[in-house]
DNA sequence: GTCTATAGTAAGATAGAC
DNA sequence: GTCTATCTTACTATAGAC
C-alpha cells in the first residue's frame, strides 16, 4: 500500500475532530458529505475509504465527542465538578457550539437514528452519567444534572439577547448548584 | 375571488399544525416542502401562497407551538402543575415527538436560524416562562423546570431501551418534584 | 388558491485513474 | 488513500393553467 496504516488512523481522528465541529455547528442532517471532507481539506470521494455511509459518521462522531465530554467532566469533588459545570453554562459555550457540547446540537437528530447509533449515544451517556453520580452519590441526581445543563444551552441558544440567555442560564446555574451542594461564591464574598 | 378570506385562514391553521407535527417528528430541516404539504393534503406549488418561504414557516411553527405549550402548562397551584409534568416526563412523551414539546426537536434548528426566529422563539420562551414563575414564585426555577424538562425527554429520546430513558425520566422527575415542592406520590400512598 | 411542470442547485454514493 | 467525474435523487422556489 502507498500509505502507512497509521496514516489511516490518523487521517481518521483527524476526520472525527473536524466533522465533530462542523456538524455541532451547522446540524448533521444539514451538513453535506462535500462540506465535512473539505473541512478536513478532502474530497468526497475520500469519505467513503473511512466510514461506510454518513449514517456511520454520526456513530463514529457520537463515540469520540462523549468520550470528549467525560473527560470535561472528570471531578474528584464537588466543587471541581463545579468549575466544569460554570465553563458549561456560560454565554461563551452558547456562542461557540463547535467546541462545546454535542448534547445540545445532536440529540435531536440522534432520536431520529438508527438503533445502532443510538446504543452507541445510550453507552456513552451511561458512562458520563456514572461518572457524575460518583461525585454526587445519588444516581437520579446525576441525570437531573446532565437534563438541566444540556436543556439550558439548548433553550438558551435559541434566543437571541443576551439578557434573555443569561437568565436561563443563570436558572440551571443556581440549580446545578444546589444539587452539588456547592455554596454561590457571590454570597460567600 | 373563487376562494374566500376565510378559507385560506384556515388552510394556514391546518397547514401551521400538520406541519407542526411532522417537524416535530421529522425535523424542519430533514423535511422537504413536498413532503410538508403532502402532509396536509396539498402539493408543494400551494405553499407559497402561505408562506413566503421554508424559513417563514420555521417561525410560524414556533409562534404555533409554544402557544400550546402555553396552554399545556396553566396551572394555578404546584399540583396542577404537577399533572402536567408527569405528563411531560413520561415515555409516552418519548415515543411521540409529533403531538409533544416543539423543544427538544426545534431548539437545535432554531439555534441555526436567523435572528428574527429566535426572536420569536424568545417571545414564546418568556410568555411560558413567566407562567410557570407564577406557580413557582421564583424566576430562576422557572428556568431551571423547563431546562431540566426539555433536556431529560431530549437524552432519553436519543436511548434504545425503555430502562435507560426511564432512568433519565425518573432523575429529572424526583427534580423536578423538589422544584415545585410537590411531595413523591409513591412515598405518600 | 391550488394544480402541474420545471428551473436550478445540492444531496449521498460509486467508478476508475493515479 | 485520494482524486475527479458522474449517476441518481431530492431539494427550494417559480411560472402559468384553471
Amino acid at each position: 500500500m502507498r500509505y502507512t496504516a497509521n496514516h489511516k488512523q490518523a487521517t481518521r481522528a483527524h476526520l472525527l475532530k473536524v466533522t465533530g465541529s462542523l456538524v455541532k455547528k451547522q446540524g448533521f442532517a444539514a451538513t453535506g458529505v462535500d462540506a465535512l471532507m473539505a473541512a478536513a481539506g478532502l474530497t468526497s470521494g475520500a469519505f467513503y475509504s473511512h466510514f461506510g455511509s454518513k449514517k456511520a459518521l454520526l456513530e463514529a462522531i457520537i463515540e469520540n465527542e462523549l468520550a470528549r465530554s467525560q473527560r470535561f467532566f472528570a471531578a474528584n469533588s464537588p466543587e471541581a465538578a463545579m468549575v466544569a459545570v460554570e465553563k458549561y453554562l456560560s454565554l461563551h459555550h452558547i456562542n461557540h457550539p463547535e467546541t462545546g457540547c454535542p448534547l445540545p446540537t445532536l440529540t435531536s437528530e440522534i432520536a431520529r437514528a438508527d438503533a445502532s447509533t443510538k446504543a452507541a449515544f445510550e453507552a456513552g451517556m451511561g458512562k458520563l452519567q456514572q461518572q457524575i453520580a460518583a461525585v454526587l452519590q445519588d444516581q437520579d441526581k446525576a441525570w437531573a444534572v446532565i437534563a438541566t445543563m444540556m436543556g439550558a444551552v439548548s433553550v438558551a441558544r435559541g434566543m437571541v439577547s443576551d439578557a434573555a440567555r443569561q437568565a436561563v442560564l443563570d436558572g440551571a446555574l443556581a440549580q446545578v448548584r444546589g444539587l452539588l451542594g456547592v455554596v454561590n461564591p457571590s454570597l460567600t464574598t
